[in-house]
RNA sequence: GGAGGGGUGGCCGAGUGGUUGAAGGCGCACGCUUGGAAAGCGUGUAUGCGGGUAACCGUAUCGAGGGUUCGAAUCCCUCUCCCUCCGCCA
């Protein structure tokens, strides 16, 4: 949500950085509503004034008991007259929140131009992809190869878009999840939340989902929205909610399955568990003040990169440019992990994790503050999230990079305490 | 699902139609006191919006929305959330 009182200061320049989102130019639009509803707003304020005034004398003069009819009559009147106005008034603020709400955050500087992925700016590359002495094979291969991943199963419950693991590949979903989590929580202290995967309304608002992006959410017929990410439960845990700074910066984390429609997406990815409707996902939430956001989202983004180096898979770290930036986002850092069963056995990076430092957009949607040490008046918080990782995408990554000749895929070392010590999955005989 | 009780400022908590934006307490800030601290004492301390260079003025806000009334935190309706008991249930 935008701060009004900043467009006005200067429309021109905030056109200017809604350009760089592909918007047309709608300062004027917006000020104009906001220059109505102002001028709405202070005849209804100067009604409300007379009927106030009015209103106790008329309790005087009741209680001396003396006659006041005229002075009912006037109210009666003011009364009239405010309708419309206030009618107006609803109606233009609807409309303003409406264009408000709609409008996505303002980019970072350094974010760079640019129409889509491919024009994202690679900041780093770490890890080396590994070497095959054979054609290596995409995860559905592999997956189906040792009989563990069966996608017509999940048609047969679910339709496209859904999986069914077995075994010891589900085994090893599950183990990547604790590994993950264990990560997060020991290592680089983010503590544990168990949130609800189904919300209200309000909250996917808070987090940027809604209005706009309706499409892409499931909702059950009573109401609910199932989570499209566990950052939308995380974040809006501080909705409404006054941090003292000395608190800052609070870092949470979750394992949860997340939902999403996809709607728009037909014919991508299509084969395998690449895009899904249902994934886990282990998601970092950090509240951060505005001083110390820049380092939170380097510190997240280094969290996220830490599980990958500790799996041993390669992978490349990317600045999203403004037409990839998604809507509530200042800033994003994707990490693409190496998958070299993609492109026939050629190789491709794909995204595996997204970094995101949010400013204060979605605070200020949820009306998250913290109370400034020294200063009077509160201020509002910074949100970030970014996925610590995808679980579902990680075993992607496992299968395809660690996948053998003969059909089996290694275990990682650092997973093989999740996975009673196992060193392979081999097909079944 | 049935019955009942609640939602008031950063927090707790009074308040059932008329200068109540709201007593009191806690917390916080500043000052006094002290060798220093604590305690004590004093003062101050909600937010949004509109107007104003500003001091400040106005207006709205007691879960949300609507209504009754000259006037609503207080009365009525709808919604929402929380709690208790019963029922059902992982």
């Amino acid at each position: 949500m935008h701060d009004i009182r900043r467009i006005r200061e200067d429309g021109a320049r905030f056109d200017t950085a809604m350009k760089r989102r592909g918007i047309e130019p709608i300062s004027a639009t917006i000020l104009e509503a906001d220059r109505l509803w102002r001028q709405g707003t202070t005849e209804l304020q100067s009604l409300q004034q007379r009927r106030n005034e009015a209103s106790k004398q008329i309790g005087l003069l009741k209680r001396d008991g003396q006659d006041a009819s005229a002075l009912i009559d006037e109210v009666a009147d003011i009364k009239t007259r405010m309708q419309d106005i206030e009618e107006q008034g609803r109606l233009l603020e609807a409309r303003l929140d409406e264009m408000l709400a709609g409008l996505p955050n303002y980019l970072g500087e350094n974010v760079p131009d640019g129409a889509g992925e491919d024009e994202n700016q690679e900041i780093r590359r770490v890890g080396t992809p590994p070497n095959f002495v054979f054609t290596p094979r995409d995860h559905v291969a592999i997956g189906e190869g040792l009989g563990l991943m069966d996608f017509a199963g999940g048609a047969k419950l679910s339709g496209a878009r859904f999986v069914v693991l077995k075994g010891m590949l589900s085994r090893l979903e599950r183990g990547l999840a604790n590994f993950m989590l264990d990560y997060q929580t020991k290592e680089f202290g983010y503590t544990e939340i168990s949130p609800p995967a189904m919300v209200h309304e309000h909250a996917l608002y808070g987090t940027g989902q809604l209005p706009k992006f309706h499409d892409q959410q499931f909702q059950t017929t009573d109401g609910f929205w199932l989570i499209p990410t566990a950052e939308v439960p995380l974040t809006n845990l501080f909705a409404g909610e006054i941090l003292d700074q000395a608190d800052l910066p609070v870092r949470l984390t979750a394992y949860t399955q997340c939902f999403r429609s996809e709607a728009g997406a037909a014919g991508r990815d299509t084969k395998g568990m690449i895009r899904m409707h249902q994934f886990g996902k282990v998601e970092m939430v950090s509240i951060a003040d505005p001083e110390h956001s820049e380092a939170e989202h380097q510190r997240m983004t280094g969290c996220a990169e830490d599980i990958l180096t500790r799996l041993g898979l390669a992978f490349r770290t990317v600045l999203l440019c403004s037409g990839d930036t998604g809507f509530s986002a200042h800033k994003t850092y994707d990490i693409e992990v190496w998958l070299p069963g993609q492109d026939g056995g050629a190789g491709r990076y794909r995204e595996i994790s997204s970094c995101s430092n949010c400013g204060e957009f979605q605070a200020r949607r949820m009306k998250a503050r913290f109370r400034r040490e020294g200063a009077k008046k509160n201020a509002f918080l910074h949100t970030l999230n970014g996925s610590g990782l995808a679980v579902g995408r990680t075993l992607i990554a496992v299968l395809e990079n660690y996948q053998q000749e003969d059909g089996s895929v290694l275990i990682p070392r650092a997973l093989r305490p999740y996975m009673d010590d196992l060193e392979r999955i081999s097909p079944a005989a």
